[in-house]
Order: structure tokens, then C-alpha cells, then sequence
DNA sequence: GAAATGAATCAAAGCGCTTAGATAATTCCT
DNA sequence: AGGAATTATCTAAGCGCTTTGATTCATTTC
């Protein structure tokens, strides 16, 4: 590519100086309605396209944010460095039907963080905001994440794609807002969901409507969400008087070891009446084992999930669970981002956002 | 936010000139070892992070890529300024349970341009390449897309998201690569898929296999694909020594005027043994109307598309259609930008492609 | 031990834009 | 008409980095 018009070209080409030049694309209003008509035929003609590396370099800001999106599909463990890949390989031929699968590739998609991403798109576009989306690469996390912390003004980060100490290095550079893991990085801007109370109200739901009071709660990664819905679903059985025939099961510590588990539940004929997952995901792990098993849902046992993921009304029985508006959520954080940006000094905010049951028919219930 | 150390204050703290630290980050291996500890150390104290900006405007290069996605569910008219909202609605209910839509929004999701944005972004963070993901907002689309231009060291486009002339101007500039459309915009590289055979092996299946002969193809928007398809529709068809019972309808406009051809014929009783449509997503619409007019399929008309998209094997009965590779097709994209930023003179490259018919309910067959 | 060779570091010139502050061109009054 | 008050434009100083060519330092060779 010929390397492309400047300012000074356009400005040589107007007949006004590049002082002229820029105020017209950045501030019309200061030139002359004549003078401006000039500067922008001069640049239509010689096809000037404004260079952001040198606005964002004078400027001191890039006018980008930035979205790191590990991508836990292609390392299932939750996140870079806590394991290997093994993960909802068999799961998603649930989903997909067989010859659907993209190269081989087995995909499950979109996932709750893809639904968050879409939302942080969604708003960006409309704000006419760039976005720079930065992918998580098992090998060189933090050298990619370094990368984009350079090219942005502000960075969100799905849970648990960062160490610590790198984010807290980057939040010290430039505004940083976090979905979920509310406990960590106490410095950064959060958006969260009502764990607590989504977590007891499909568990009550379990225990009131359908009489289920021997509930299992299991999942494969500890986070704090979870930790939060564990103890919630705690709260609601002691409430209601029941106590905890099964012992809950989480961390499982991986969704192989989630099916593992269940696996053994199953030979061993100690079934609960329902299994309380910690998130869609691990319910789909966890209807994937009692298929194989022979066990019916909801039939033997009710198996309830919590996130709302698309998969989770696909597949027969559809799953119930707690949904979070993760578009909203999405949303939302580009919001914090720029409040944050005008307003540095504000203290951390955390917002939390309302979730609600989706009741289909994996608890017994039969949805329309 | 405190502006941020600089390659000055590193090179002061590491008692080196700025030169030496530039080199530890871009070549380390012309620095002495010793040195290059210091300057890291340095950097890593001062918490410093490299600036894109100025990085770019000395390299003349940004190292990012674009993706230009031009929003189709928020504008369903399958372009910017060819008419307004009005579309899906209704449709995404047979998809989306009652009580999941998000906050009102009802959302198709992912669609076909979705799919093949995964591809890209997957294949960018892959090589560790950074990704402007640019939005089209149906108000102030070039300019948003000029701004991404130059932000961007290639581009990759989406079909009629950007007018012709806009595209040609900014290819000047950079490399662009449109998915597509293979027929417009011959400046710039193309991913296609072998539209001809897919739109030929499922009419020929509807014909040879399920012995239909009177077939509708049908749909919304023009398109050099839609062309295509019609084009071996047309030829399955005289080769199978088949007329056309039924005329096509299409290019029809709008899917509003899909539904509306659709529930015209079937008031009027002339129903074809099939329709064949042009993409997945005039077929969900053409299913939706039969489905209100109490027509069953595949029973009394069998039904076809063609993309591939989730929902198609999501609904019931589930779509008959022609599988595109699209996240192949966004990773392919990416590779032909890089290609190009290393051999600008190269002549224009068009890629097509493979597709596969994938049969499901909608025809008449029963998978797995 | 001096010259020659190679390795490591540095000085300095931009890259294309923004934006104070200075200057020039208009407009408005009296 | 002449000067004050505006308005429009320009001059010039960076923004933080890369990179060439020059310089310095360390090592080798005769």
C-alpha cells in the first residue's frame, strides 16, 4: 500500500495550514462554513483516512476499549494455567447434531461470556466506541493482555482470564471492569448478578413445588459466584428444614471430574432427588452422565442449572435454571467504563444485577 | 488516571538511553542479557506498558486488524439504508422459550455473520493479532467504518454493510477482504462458497430422493449468493427435465414480504411441494407462516435452506440445508488480510469455499 | 601492545496528529 | 472611518515510540 495522505497533504491540496485540516474533522464548528467545504473536498479527493496511532498519540488517548476474551472453550478449565484441555467434547454432540460440527471442531456456542461479549459489542456500536477484542491464547496470556492494555483507554475482563498481579498492573494504567468475581480485585469496577438469590429461589423451588428436599450441589470451578450460590442453596434447605442428605460436591475441581462423580453417584444407586448445579454448564455435564446412565430427567432425578446459556433450552429435557442478563451485563460494563473514565476518583462500584428462574423441563415442570 | 510511565522514565530508572528499551521489547535479543534484566525490571516496577499509538505512528503500521460487522438483527433488512426494523420478531419466539428473551430484545442469535466473526476472531487470537471489531450503527456507518480504517492495518467486511465507494476508498489504503459478494467491490480479495453446488445437490436431493419436482425458491434479499443459488437451482431443475411449476420469488424484498407471499399462497391454495429457500433465514420466516397457516412440513411441503445457521437445527422440525464453513470463513479472511499486508501486489484473490448439504426434518428425512 | 573486528549502546530524526497561544482577517460600534 | 471586539487561521511544540547510522566498549589477532 502507498503510504497515505496526511494532513499536510490536504492541507497543501486546501490551501490552509494541517492546523485548519484537523480542527475540520474534529471541531467543524471552528472553521469557516467556505474554508471547511475546501479542507473536506481536498481530503475526499486524495482519500485522507485520519491515522488513530497519531490522534491517540497526541491526544493521550487511544478512543478505544478494550474486551479480553479468553476462550473457554478451547481450554474448558476455566481459565489459562489451572489445567489442560478434556472437556465437553462428547457434551456438545448433544447439541450439535452429528455433521454440524464446524472442522472437526467441536463447539458449544454461544456460552455465557460470548452472550456478555455480544452485550459490550452491542453498546459499543451503538456509542460509535471502538472495540478492541483481544483474545485469550493459552501460551502468552499476559503478553497478549499487555498488548491490548496499550492500544485502550479502559479493559474489561471476564473472570479469572487474568492473574491478579497482571490486572492489578494494568488497573493501575487504566480503568478495568470486571463481570463476576465480585471477592477479587477489590480495586476494579464489578458487575455482578444476585447469586444469593436466584441460587435460593430455584432451590426453593425444588424443595416447594415439587417436594424435592434431598438436593445435591455440585460443580466443577470454585469462584465466587459459586461460592455465593453454594451458600445460598445452603441457606434455603436450612429454612425450609430440610438438611443436606448429600453433601455438596463442589469444587469437583474440572467437568471431567464433575461427570466422574456423577458417574459414581450413579453405580453406586445413591441418587439425590435433583441436582443443583452451579452453573448451566455443569448441569449439562451432569445430564450427560445420567443419559449414558440409563437415569431419566426428570423423571429419577431434577437437575436445575444457573447462567441461562443458549444450549440449555436446546437440549431435551431443556434445563432449568437461573437466568443473567448477560447482554445487560455486558452492557453495563461498557457504561462503568466510560463513567469511569470521567470520573477517576469515584470509588469502586459494584453493581449488581437482578436474575430470574426459568422454569423448563428439567425440574418437572413443563414450560408452554 | 496518572499518565502513565513512558520508555523515558524505564530508561532513566534502568540507566540506559530509550533506544536500549525500545530494543528489550521489540528485539531482545540485540541487548545483552544483563541489560535486558535491568530494563525489565525497570518496566516492571514502574509498571510500564508500551503505547500502541506511538508505537504505530513511528511504525506506520497499527498491528491490529478489523472486522467492520454491520449489525444485522438490530436492522434485519440485511443492510444499512435498505429499510427499516420490522423483521424477526415473531420469528425468535419458536427459538427463544417464553421468559428468555433479554430484556425484551428478542434475538436470533448467532446468526450466519456471527459464526464467521468467531472464525476471525478465533484465527486473530490464534496468532496473537490484535482485532478492532468495529459496529455498524445504521445512522452514522461510514463514518464509524472510517474511523476503524484507520485504526486498522487490513479489514475485513461483511456483504452489503458498506457502500461500494466507501469500500473502494478505504481499500486504497489498506487491504480489505469481503465475505461474499462476489460479484462487487472486484478491487478486493473474496471469500466465497461454492453457492452453485450447494443450491444444486439439495434440489437435486428434493428431486431424486424425495421425488418433488414442483419447487418455489424464494427469498428476501439480492445478492450475488442468492443469484448463484437461484441460478443451479434453476439448472437441477431443467437437467431433471422438471419445469418450474412455480415461478421464483425472489428477490422479494424484505422478509416482512416473504411472510406475506408465503401466507398468499397459502390462502390461495396453490401451495408447491416445496420451497426452497435462499438462505436459513427466509426459510425460518417461510416456516413461521406455515406453521401459523396450519400447514405441516415436511409433511404437506417440504422446506430448505441454505447457511447453516444454530437455529436451524434448533427449531422443529429442524432445517434441511446447506452448510456453510463459516468459521472457516472468518479464519481464512483473517490469513488472506495478513497475506496481503506481506504481497500487496498480488492480484485479487477469490477463495470459494466447500459447502455440505446437511438433511435434517424439513425435507422429509429423519437423522439420527 | 596496537590495530582490527564485532558487539552493545546511544543520539537524533522523524511518524501524523492535536492544541495552546500568536497572529491575521472580519465584523461591529461609535 | 478607526479602533475594539470577534472570529478564523496559523505557528510551533510536543505526544511516546522506532530505527538508522554513529559511537563506544570489549575482544581478538598479529
Amino acid at each position: 500500500m502507498a503510504k497515505g495522505p496526511t494532513v499536510y497533504h490536504v492541507a497543501e491540496r486546501a490551501g490552509v495550514s494541517i492546523a485548519t485540516v484537523s480542527f475540520t474533522f474534529r471541531q467543524p464548528e471552528k472553521v469557516k462554513a467556505s474554508t471547511r467545504e475546501l479542507v473536506l473536498a481536498a481530503a475526499e479527493e486524495l482519500g485522507y483516512v485520519p491515522s488513530a496511532s497519531a490522534r491517540g498519540l497526541a491526544r493521550g488517548r487511544t478512543g478505544a476499549l478494550g474486551l479480553f476474551a479468553y476462550d473457554y472453550l478451547l481450554d474448558p478449565s476455566g481459565g489459562p494455567g489451572q489445567g489442560g484441555p478434556g472437556g465437553p467434547g462428547d457434551l456438545s454432540q448433544d447439541v450439535d447434531a452429528p455433521g454440524d460440527r464446524e472442522d472437526g471442531n467441536l463447539r458449544l456456542f454461544p456460552l455465557y461470556v460470548d452472550e456478555v461479549q455480544r452485550g459490550v459489542e452491542l453498546e459499543c456500536w451503538r456509542r460509535g466506541q471502538a472495540l478492541l477484542v483481544g483474545g485469550g491464547n493459552p501460551a502468552n496470556n499476559e503478553a497478549v493482555l499487555s498488548d491490548i492494555a496499550g492500544r485502550v483507554d479502559g479493559l474489561a475482563v471476564f473472570p479469572r482470564s487474568v492473574p491478579v498481579e497482571a490486572l492489578a498492573r494494568i488497573a493501575r494504567r487504566i480503568p478495568v471492569v470486571e463481570v463476576s468475581e465480585s471477592q477479587r480485585n477489590r480495586g476494579v469496577d464489578h458487575v455482578t448478578v444476585d447469586n444469593a438469590s436466584g441460587a435460593r429461589a430455584i432451590t426453593e423451588h425444588l424443595i416447594n413445588v415439587h417436594g424435592l428436599t434431598d438436593l445435591l450441589f455440585i460443580g466443577a470451578m470454585p469462584s465466587s459466584d459459586n461460592d455465593e450460590r453454594l451458600e445460598a442453596f445452603r441457606g434455603a434447605l436450612t429454612d425450609a428444614g430440610a438438611g443436606l442428605g448429600h453433601e455438596p460436591r463442589y469444587p469437583a475441581g474440572s467437568e471431567p471430574a464433575v461427570a466422574e462423580i456423577v458417574r459414581t453417584i450413579c453405580q453406586q444407586g445413591v441418587l439425590p432427588q435433583a441436582f443443583v448445579c452451579a452453573t448451566d454448564q455443569d448441569a449439562l455435564v451432569v445430564m450427560d452422565v445420567l443419559f449414558e446412565a440409563g437415569v431419566a430427567v426428570p423423571k429419577q432425578v431434577a437437575v436445575t442449572g444457573f447462567d441461562g446459556i443458549a444450549a440449555g433450552r436446546v437440549i431435551r429435557p431443556s434445563l432449568t435454571t437461573v437466568r443473567q442478563p448477560m447482554e445487560r451485563m455486558g452492557r453495563t460494563m461498557v457504561e462503568l467504563l466510560l463513567d469511569r473514565l470521567d470520573h477517576p476518583d469515584k470509588p469502586p462500584v459494584e453493581l449488581r444485577l437482578p436474575v430470574s428462574v426459568v422454569l423448563r423441563e428439567s425440574c418437572g415442570c413443563t414450560p408452554a
